[in-house]
DNA sequence: TAGATATCTAAGTAATTGCTCACATTCCTC
DNA sequence: GAGGAATGTGAGCAATTACTTAGATATCTA
């Protein structure tokens, strides 16, 4: 991988190493879950990952390659979700696929609501053309081909107006309380068989 | 008004103390959109403005005032929308009165999409139990006591869905380019029926 | 017009923050 | 266990930023 100002500068070699660099994006993540981007600094950064800054500038050049590592984790995530979800498409009916699809998006968008927005405001504002945002036009398009699998007129728009809908559904829920996957569940079927029909 | 951290400095009395403070919000207003909370600084608002930072801080204690002061002026706009798409919904059928409801909400959203994001994000980490929390509710319960009118079930909880859930589609589409609101519309409605149906 | 009041200026301060660097420690290889 | 490579430390610098303040200017009122 090449490394620019937002890839990570070095890959860690020794397993101590690897140790530490997990630690600096799981002390990332959750700064900015509890308490958002304004106190997102790598000096917090590194001490709640128990390292040094140093330490912590030996794998990430910038403080958003940090944020554009642990974006990119959350969206191969979700992108992976989606494929596995849709793999078997040919085979099932209409609504069977689409239930796989939505338990993969409730899956990801309620557990952390406040972590998901945070990032998703941020990706606004990292440096544009990046494997982020390829992602996340990967994740529009496979929800797009499973749309033009039955014979859906625009699936391109309609799978991007459906992935917004869904994403301000949970997130809405999420942030005000509920944690029930299957409640959720319901209620996106609903949205989308609605919108879809 | 109560002086708080938050609440602004002083009203101005004079008129071109009114410019001023005018001023200040247009200017806060223009970097929010175009360069997003992280080049938000009160220096770079007064200099936008063409204000000196000491008089910005005349009508407003903190950073974090200016930002309320934007986000109660814009959920005010869109709450008084609300409020008068629904006036008439005694004498009107259901799908009428949505439609008024769902020109308002597109009409609000889909113009700066930028803006809208991030105050919502800004809203989050901004001191709770204010004005702003106070007509974010009233906005919810505007669009419950339509449903309720209608015989909805569970009107606030249904609200809340559709709130969330037409805020990311129009919110998705503004930020990836759209902006005819009559597409737009047709897509809401579509989104919204479905899910009542 | 004089004094009072309202408004505005901008240099300056203390705190924060992104990041570097000179050096110390640990690990691997032979 | 010697030497080199990998990893780690943390003081500290330069830039940014929220906010203050001493004083200048404009407007109002009597």
């Amino acid at each position: 991988m090449k490394s620019t100002s937002i890839n990570p500068r070095k890959s860690p070699k020794q397993a101590r190493a690897r140790v530490t660099f997990d630690a600096i994006l799981e002390a990332a993540t959750r700064i900015l879950q509890d308490d958002g981007l304004r106190k997102f600094n790598t000096n917090r950064v590194a001490e709640v990952a128990g390292v040094s800054v140093g330490t912590l500038y030996q794998y990430f050049p910038t403080k958003e390659a940090i944020l554009t590592e642990i974006i990119r984790q959350k969206r191969k995530l979700m992108l992976d979700a989606l494929t596995g979800a849709t793999q078997d498409m040919a085979q099932e009916r209409f609504e069977e696929t689409l239930d796989k699809l939505l338990r993969a998006a409730v899956a990801h968008q309620l557990r952390w609501p406040k972590l998901a927005r945070t990032l998703e405001y941020a990706e606004a504002f990292l440096p544009l053309e990046h494997e982020t945002d390829a992602l996340k036009v990967a994740i529009v398009e496979t929800v797009a081909a499973f749309l033009a699998h039955h014979q859906h007129d625009t699936p391109v728009q309609t799978a991007r107006d459906l992935v917004g809908a869904l994403r301000g559904l949970i997130e809405s829920a999420g942030l005000s309380g509920e944690t029930d996957p299957a409640a959720m569940l319901i209620r996106a079927r609903k949205l989308s068989l609605g919108y879809l029909r």
